[in-house]
RNA sequence: GCCGGGAUGGUGGAACUGGUAGACACAAGAGACUUAAAAUCUCUCGGAGAGUGAUCUCCGUGCGGGUUCGACUCCCGCUCCCGGCACCA
């Protein structure tokens, strides 16, 4: 007995152990790109990790969430792609390399080779000849060579820009890279600085960025709505004002052209050319007054952008503009709330039907003049803003005409007459891609005297980044480095000097989904056939913090590469994810697991206590992917807890002697329960990965199996059928588990590659149904009967079933109604 | 302010297309086994009330209405929470 009880048990380190080296040997986890392969292909990617060096939870959750996506298609008979690889340059590692004295290279590829170890012993099926690490020049060469077609193409350009400045980290910031005012990364207040940088035109593909939103249904909504957001995009017109005495125009956007006759003023941002010149050299002596107005105002857009509260204020500049349908002047101010940023950094300003522009008439005693009449209600336009749709009134020709109509005639009218044009305006800013860092792909540019900006031939690609220069924290030791930064113009041969900057990280993580489709092609960047079998990602997973940032310039990228000639749209398709998954974060204690609040839990403790699949079990049951997932000790245990009662399970089936015949009505009850299993799981999986949902169906029925009871006959045969597909549906979940369970259970194959079992249609079938009766809505009863018994046998039967048939005693029936298969309700009315 | 998403037991969460609310699990409690503990197994577990009892009745999915034979689910009006965006003209 002892004896038995020591060879059954399990032994988590090292069965798990024992099934990643069958697997590895068998290279069961590769893709094919064999051309007679006749799998139908399917690409499952998760995000790639930063090398920070140590697994956390989120990146348990993340992969456990893909490898569950991975095995389970495979199961199904796609050959399925589901690479990994290491988003290996940022500043973590210039910090790292500045701590230890230590190149960042040497940290970098370290933290690599130990974050690997990791992760094979998660068990996670990935095609790791397809790995990938983007600080490797085989990489970011093809980032270089994408870049060289951009200068070409006019996409990429260096621009002087008023950019956002993160002093402790001592570079640039993309827009998005700035949130509530502050670095993303080290939470510092961003200051502004004016700088040349390297900018790469996506606003040239808004609109397809925009439009081609509509077409990702396999994204959560609330991605697409932030992106949508982000774009921002706005339909309206571009208005020419005239200046008093003045050849010059004043130029606005507005998205109301409708209410173009109720100008009443005019406002533009402090950092307006206007708003300048009319503190500097107005009468000569300039406007002393107005000029410590603007530069309050400057200061307030940067330091105090966080200001909610800020009241509108403004100033006149004492000079007027011309309107350019009545011709009537009207005075133009310098105004707070006016933006240098977006749109032409003025406005026309319409106080009857804008709620700033009325808050600002009333301060400064500025005329409200009502051009729209509401189509409903009753207005009082003194005491507020009518911003809706209605009729124009007060607008000489354009009197009686709908605010949509309006707004089309008004444009026509302007670019009729030269005084302005349709005009869409985007939020959406260029990207900004250089950053004055060491650790990062170097821009392949070279600076000439004579040539200018000339961009690194193809031949002389990728342009390496010295992997042995040691950072300090000031400047970029690239810098210092004279062997790198002195080079001949490739136009003239003249002495020039390399780039400095180098690119964004976010460049190396817009295109890596692509890359490892054709991991090490030394011809392209990506090869044109393997995009065609592999892309666009069938399901992309990751957290939600991307929605913006990776997500969108992974998109632009996309496009980028399909425009450059690399594939086209019907090998990669348009769109680089077709299915997203924004999985939940994991908490402990009700907040996000960080070092500094000390709440974090360590994947390899688990592990080593537990084992991969109970890790594994525990992630994927206790909550389901999209939603915030609370660590929970005890449910861990839990999740160890099934795994092992299913494996007495086994040992139970095993001391069971062949004998007697059983109850066939039992028998019959327990492959319903089989199959109905099947039909659930199966249908989880296929809803959004509710794999939390397939796990309790699966336990649901490891109970069932339990407290089966069978002398041996064809009980007994039904008990190791429903063990075979418990196992099998596990097998994506906890695939160590199920493999050494597949072995004793005696299967042909390795559990992880056993086809996905199918429901027996005639398993399900019953001769009986059990159908609720309800009266007026409200249960009363239960009731079996033949399954093909019609409405009146069912109301029969349950008229003298006694808990039923009181609630029907005294009372007339009015209407019956059947639901096949599922309920009886009666409605009665007091006889 | 605008755009999304959400609110179900002590907890995490189930509930197909409008058809038995609370599956499954965690926690808690009781019992069995054990010298004891752990492990394991069995049972109870939304609230209130009635009954010696098996049971029975009423209420119950954030709040208020509505549609329907029937509403966690659909419609109208709110409250609160989370995420994103924001003087965007």
């Amino acid at each position: 007995m002892a004896e038995r009880f020591e060879t059954r048990r399990y032994e988590a380190q090292q069965i798990e152990q024992k099934w990643q080296h069958r697997w590895e040997a068998s290279g069961i986890d590769a893709a094919s790109d064999d051309a007679q392969d006749k799998r139908p292909p399917y690409y499952c990617l998760v995000m790639f990790p930063y090398p920070s060096g140590n697994l956390h939870m989120g990146h348990v959750r993340n992969y456990c969430l893909g490898d569950a996506v991975a095995r389970y298609k495979r199961m199904q008979g796609f050959n399925v792609l589901h690479p990994i690889g290491w988003d290996a340059f940022g500043l973590p590692a210039e910090n790292a390399a500045i701590k230890h004295g230590r190149p960042p290279a040497e940290w970098t590829y370290h933290n690599i080779d130990q974050m690997r170890v990791q992760l094979k012993r998660l068990g996670v099926s990935y095609d790791w000849k397809r790995e990938i690490a983007t600080c490797h020049p085989d990489y970011y060469r093809w980032e270089q060579w994408l870049f060289t077609r951009l200068m070409q193409k006019g996409l990429a350009y260096q621009q002087n820009a008023e950019v956002n400045w993160c002093d402790p980290c001592h570079t640039v910031l993309a827009n998005e890279q700035v949130v509530d005012g502050v670095c993303w990364r080290c939470d510092t207040p961003v200051v502004r600085k004016n700088l040349k940088q390297w900018f790469i035109r996506i606003t040239q593909y808004a609109d397809e960025l925009l439009a081609d939103l509509d077409g990702l249904s396999g994204w959560p909504e609330k991605v697409v709505g932030m992106q949508r957001n982000w774009i921002g995009k706005s339909t309206g017109a571009e208005v020419s004002f005239g200046l008093e005495d003045s050849d010059d125009t004043l130029d606005i956007f507005t998205t109301r052209p409708d209410t173009l006759m109720g100008v009443t003023y005019m406002a533009v941002a402090a950092g307006h050319p206007l708003a300048q010149k009319a503190a500097n050299d107005q009468a000569a002596e300039g406007n002393p007054e107005l000029a410590a107005f603007l530069k309050e105002c400057s200061r307030m857009s940067t330091k105090e952008a966080d200001v909610e509260t800020m009241e509108k204020k403004g100033m006149a500049l004492g000079i007027h503009a011309v309107h350019p349908v009545s011709g009537e002047k009207v005075p133009v101010y310098a105004a707070n709330f006016v933006l240098m940023g977006y749109g032409t950094g003025a406005v026309m300003s319409v106080p009857a039907h804008d709620e700033r522009d009325h808050a600002f008439a009333l301060k400064y005693g500025i005329p409200i003049r009502q051009v729209i009449r509401p189509l409903q209600v009753e207005w009082d336009i003194d005491s507020a803003a009518f911003t809706e749709a209605g009729v124009l009134i007060n607008s000489a020709q354009f009197d009686g005409q709908a605010s949509a109509d309006a707004k089309a005639t008004i444009t026509a009218w302007l670019a009729e007459n030269g005084k302005g044009r349709e005009r869409v305006q985007f939020r959406l800013r260029d990207w900004l891609v250089s950053r004055q860092r060491y650790w990062g792909a170097p821009i392949p540019v070279i600076h000439c005297a004579d040539c200018g900006a000339v961009p690194v031939p193809d031949e002389q690609l990728p342009v390496e980044l010295p992997t042995d220069l040691q950072p300090t924290g000031g400047a970029s030791p690239l810098t210092e480095c004279a062997a790198f930064r002195h080079v001949d113009c490739p136009e003239c041969g003249k002495p020039a000097e390399r780039e400095l900057d180098t690119f964004d990280t976010f460049m190396e993580s817009s295109w890596y989904m692509n890359r490892y489709t054709s991991p090490r092609n030394t011809d392209a960047m990506v090869d044109a056939d393997a995009m065609q079998r592999w892309a666009p990602v069938d399901q992309y997973i990751g957290g939600v913090e991307h929605a913006v940032l990776h997500l969108l310039y992974a998109r632009f990228y996309h496009k980028l590469m399909r425009d450059a000639g690399l594939f086209t749209s019907e090998q990669g398709g348009d769109e680089p994810f077709r299915n997203l998954l924004t999985q939940g974060m994991v908490l402990k204690d009700g907040s996000k697991m960080s070092k500094s609040k000390g709440n974090t839990v360590d994947p390899n403790a688990i592990i080593d206590r537990f084992g991969a699949d109970t890790a594994r079990l525990f992630t994927l049951f206790a909550a389901p992917p999209e939603k915030d997932l609370e660590w929970n000790d005890a449910g861990v245990e839990g999740a160890n807890r099934f795994l092992m009662r299913f494996w007495r399970l086994l040992d139970r089936i095993d001391d069971i002697q062949v004998g007697d015949a059983d109850d066939t009505a039992a028998v019959q009850g327990l492959r319903r329960s089989i199959h109905q299993t099947i039909q659930r799981v199966t249908h989880a999986f296929e809803q959004g990965f509710a794999f939390n949902v397939a796990i309790a169906a699966l336990m649901e029925l490891t109970n069932a199996l339990y407290v089966f009871e069978t002398k041996g006959g064809a009980g007994l045969a039904a008990l190791k059928e429903g063990a075979e597909a418990v196992v099998k549906m596990l097998a994506p979940l906890v695939p160590h588990f199920a493999c050494e369970c597949g072995e004793r259970l005696g299967f042909a194959d390795v559990a992880v590659m056993a086809a996905w079992p199918a429901v027996d249609a005639a398993a399900l079938a019953s001769d009986e149904v059990t159908l609720v009766v309800q009266v007026q809505g409200k249960k009363r009863g239960e009731i079996t009967l033949p399954k093909d018994a019609d409405q009146d046998v069912a109301l029969a039967l349950a008229q003298s079933d006694a808990s039923i048939g009181k609630w029907l005693d005294g009372m007339q029936i009015v209407k019956v109604v059947l639901v096949p298969g599922r309920l009886l309700n009666i409605v009665v009315r007091p006889a």
